[in-house]
RNA sequence: GCCGGGAUGGCGGAAUCGGUAGACGCAGCGGAUUCAAAAUCCGCCGCUGGUAACAGUGUGGGGGUUCGAGUCCCCCUCCCGGCACCA
């Protein structure tokens, strides 16, 4: 055996060793049970950031345990590969997309080799290859026919100084971010899926998902925000003829207090009034400037604009006055919304601000039975309670909020003017894109025969590769022979769709299409039935809930075109945090940021400089590794200088997977350091020769209380791993052990084979984190041997004596050693009887004594 | 703005069901080893007072429930994630 741990050395033999042997080959035909370990794939945006390294290592861990455990492990890996920032790198250094993603592939895949992952690679795939797009086109195609698929209009950023869609990071305070031009809002035709028809099945589904954090069950509920109320419509005339105005509120209890209407910018009667009015006219094209950004829209300055037009009240009758609001959208609900300034604190800001009408409708209980006080100057919390009763209502005068609502509905049904109506915040999924390096929306249209799927047996519609975007709209529409095509209908010349999808959409069934990738002949085989649904899944908590509701939606999508037969993809899900890390910059006159690497900068006397010059930096504060902060750290140097060991027991070690880990060199050597140790205890043990472990028999007290310890450790790991999924616990668990195990001495068989018992336990408890030391001490301490998780012992926990807390008004005042089984007057007794507890009663008897069995016992005086 | 989460020593974090706050690691300090250094090993290490024993105090801030609160409840501050075209 070397005597000094050389990672590069053991990390090379391992790693040939499992390819060679083909460990990690996920077997379709395997009787044991399944164990189908999914993170999320990653975007091949160039090299493998400190995030993928977690991500994968978090992954690797629970893989490699339950491989242990006897599960037949399926861990694929493969590439998010269409998507925004191909189209910038090509635009920067003038190369195709594909090309740069292919070599991006490339790296990738070499790096994470490194790292030692168990990873199946005969099932990798790549998104952009039309191997695995044209099953996507073709469910496209599917869902067109069925309905699911519809075409729409939709708002969009619109770039007029480069003529092209901008996306939401694209637009800067307000601005394209190449042109600086500043953006519009611009209505284009878009597909969209029907996912508000899954709404309920979405929503109720949560409950079926135990194994989700309850914070992203809880955020995909308030997305699809499920809520009843009522719609309703104001009834006017205009150029003779009569109309209705429609809105919907979940607040119809204070239909009394509105004292105006808004409507988007784009809504019909908006357009009317404008059409003589320049004014008007004028501030509706300024609310069409600007992000179609919801964030934007939230916290932009609240303005509008009164139409002249009035609408009729539905119940009382009266005029009410229409504005025009920036803040209300064209695309959401019905593009206008009633207004009571009195009871809804955005109203209330725009009534006060416009000196618009402010009336009381609803009235609350406060402090003695009093009715609180309402006044118009200042808004209240309590203003837009629903504990509160109708006032200056009418006939409604006194209802509660669900009494008020239903006898309001009901009078507006019978008037022909409402209903109560239930509403989804989730709005369906647009995913046509106006860029050239996505997948190929699967339609041709024909001037005769309208929007026309591509058959299935003309799929796939590849996406030329030897494309080189410049920034101004989408090269696919300049492709002569990509858009020209026939009708597949009607044999006319026509032309092909160049919008492509969502890069969302590949990602929302990758996981089912792991289980069988090599299928030509369809979207997916009976495997996916074998390997789903996903027994863990593990991802950054960014994506709680975009892509892990467009995922359950897909699912469901494929399930009703009889693909798979479960309802949910994902039965466990384990949402890691970031990997963070200090930013530094300066700013220059134009406020134009330059950011440094953490790397490049350091601590003097308190204050940041940056290295190369000695000039002070300004400290931006722990943020997630970005390449526009600057602040990632690259992991293949610390796998060059440490090991890929070291990067996983740090990244492991560092944080629970569930928080933020913030990035430390410092702990990375402190990684090492215990590698190193580890190696050198087994190292000295194997010196003087591997034994068998111990077997059974008496044992000295020190040798006893150390096996005591390896069981507890053993217990402790497995529940770390496997329930808590804690693993920087389990680590500092074998990390004490380790310190004990370096503290027995002696050298005869007995405890010469506790050693042995200890080491092999130890090892094989790390080895789903450092697989590769794992791999080769275990070798050395049992040649030849497989390696297996080790079974708790029992009679090795069994303890004579334990020690309690003793509190004395809840405060800590010393300890008492009693028999593991005494009773609780044993125990109340000898509590009494301590020194340091007399101390404290000074002789008053005491008013309680609780005793907590196995942890305390308090005397309460 | 709305939704979700977080805050514990000099630092990362531990405390799993309301029961010893600070495990484990980093940094620091002291010592051993060494010609010297690196590496390694041993010890100390929340804060205040005290030579010490010990006492007080302490989990972002304020209040509450409880024999007992880092943990539960109410209010507040700051930080982070998401907000539908970044992935």
């Amino acid at each position: 055996m070397q005597e000094k741990y050389l990672p590069s050395e053991i990390e090379r033999a391992a790693q040939e060793k499992w390819t060679a042997s083909q460990t990690y080959r996920a077997r379709d035909d395997s009787d044991r049970p399944k164990y189908y370990c999914l993170s999320m794939f990653p975007y091949p945006s160039g090299k493998l950031h400190m995030g993928h390294v977690r991500n994968y290592t978090i992954g690797d861990v629970l893989a490699r345990y339950h491989a242990l455990r006897g599960f037949n492990v399926m861990q694929p890996m493969g590439w998010d590969a269409f998507g925004l920032p191909a189209e910038n790198a090509a635009i920067a250094n003038n190369v195709p997309p594909a090309a740069w993603t292919y070599a991006n592939i490339d790296h990738m895949r070499t790096q994470l080799q490194a790292l030692g992952f168990a990873i199946d690679w005969s099932r990798e795939l790549a998104t952009c290859k039309p191997d695995y797009y044209r099953w996507e086109q073709w469910l496209f195609t599917r869902l067109f026919e069925k309905g699911v698929i519809y075409k729409k209009m939709a708002t969009v950023n619109w770039d007029p100084v480069d003529q092209t869609v901008l996306a939401n990071e694209q637009v800067i305070e307000g601005r394209g971010w190449r042109s600086g031009a500043l953006v519009e809002k611009r209505d284009i035709p878009m597909y969209f899926f029907r996912i508000t028809q899954y709404a309920d099945e979405l929503l109720s589904g949560l409950d079926t998902l135990p194994g989700w954090p309850e914070r992203v069950k809880t955020m995909q509920a308030n997305w699809i925000g499920k809520s009843t109320g009522v719609r309703f419509a104001f009834p006017y005339q205009l150029d003779g003829k009569d109309e209705q105005l429609w809105v919907f509120t979940t607040r119809a209890d204070t239909i009394m207090g509105v004292t105006f209407c808004a409507v988007a910018a784009e809504h019909p009667l908006a357009t009317r009034a404008a059409a003589n009015n320049p004014e008007l006219a004028a501030f509706i094209s300024e609310c069409k400037q600007g992000s179609v950004a919801e964030a934007d829209m939230a916290t932009m300055e609240k303005k509008g604009m009164d139409t002249g037009l009035k609408v009729t009240h539905p119940l009382t009758g009266e005029a009410v006055p229409v504005w025009v609001g920036n803040y209300v959208l064209m695309s959401y609900g019905e593009g206008a919304v009633m207004a009571v300034p009195a009871h809804d604190e955005r109203d209330f800001g725009f009534a006060q601000k416009y000196g618009l009408p402010i009336k009381q409708v609803i009235a609350e209980k406060g402090e003695g039975g009093r009715e609180k006080g309402f006044s118009t100057d200042a808004w209240e919390e309590w203003y837009a309670s629903k504990a509160g009763y109708c006032v200056n209502s009418g006939k409604y005068d006194g209802l509660g909020y669900e009494a008020a609502v239903d006898a309001i509905a009901a009078d507006l049904a019978a008037k022909g003017l409402g209903e109560k109506k239930t509403q989804f915040r989730l709005r369906d999924w647009g995913i046509s894109r106006q860029r050239y390096w996505g997948c190929p929306i699967p339609i041709i249209h024909c001037d005769a025969c309208g929007d026309v799927p591509v058959p299935a047996d003309q799929l796939p519609v590849v996406l030329p590769e030897d494309v080189v975007p410049d920034g101004s709209g989408n090269p696919l529409n300049k492709r002569a022979d990509f858009v020209n095509c026939t009708c597949p209908k009607c044999g006319g010349a026509a032309r092909r769709e160049t919008d492509t999808m969502d890069t969302f959409v590949e990602s929302s069934w990758y996981y089912a299409r792991y289980a069988c990738p090599d299928f030509a002949g369809g979207m997916l085989d009976e495997r996916a039935n074998k390997w789903l649904p996903v027994d863990q899944y593990i991802g950054g908590i960014e994506h709680a809930i975009l892509h892990l509701l467009y995922a359950r939606f897909f699912h469901k999508l494929m399930r009703d075109e009889g693909l798979v037969s479960s309802d949910e993809p994902f039965a466990n899900l384990l949402t890691q945090g970031m990997v963070v890390a200090d930013t530094y910059y300066r700013e220059a006159a134009d406020g134009k940021k330059t950011w440094f690497n953490p790397a490049d900068v350091e601590t003097r006397d308190g204050a940041a400089i940056l290295k190369s010059d000695g000039q002070p930096v300004i400290v931006g504060g722990t943020e997630k590794m970005s390449k526009s902060k600057n602040n990632g750290v690259d992991p293949q140097a610390l796998i060059d200088q440490y090991g890929a060991d070291t990067a996983r027991l740090f990244t492991m070690f560092a944080a629970p997977p569930e928080q933020s880990l913030e990035w430390s060199d410092a702990g990375v050597e402190g990684a090492h350091r215990f590698l190193k140790r580890l190696w050198k205890l087994a190292y000295e043990h194997a010196q003087g020769g591997v034994v068998a472990a111990f077997a059974g028999g008496e044992l000295p007290e020190a040798a006893k209380t150390l096996r005591r310890q390896l069981h507890q450790t053993i217990q402790k790991v497995g529940d770390d791993i496997e329930r808590r999924k804690q693993f920087n616990t389990a680590i500092a668990a074998v990390m004490e052990l380790m310190n004990a195990l370096a503290r027995l001495e002696g050298d005869d068989a007995t405890t010469r084979s506790v050693r042995q018992e200890v080491l092999e336990a130890a090892v094989t408890l790390l080895a789903p984190i450092v697989p590769h030391i794992g791999e080769a001490l275990y070798a050395e301490l049992k040649p030849g041997a497989a390696m297996t998780w080790p079974a708790v012992d029992e009679s090795a926990l069994v303890q004579d004596e334990i020690e309690l807390m003793l509190q004395v008004n809840g405060k800590l005042r010393g300890q008492i050693r009693v028999a593991a089984a005494a009773d609780k007057t044993a125990i109340e007794a000898a509590a009494l009887a301590n020194e340091a507890a007399q101390k404290y009663l000074e002789g008053k008897p005491p008013k309680k004594v609780v005793v907590v069995p196995g942890r305390l016992v308090n005397i309460v005086v």
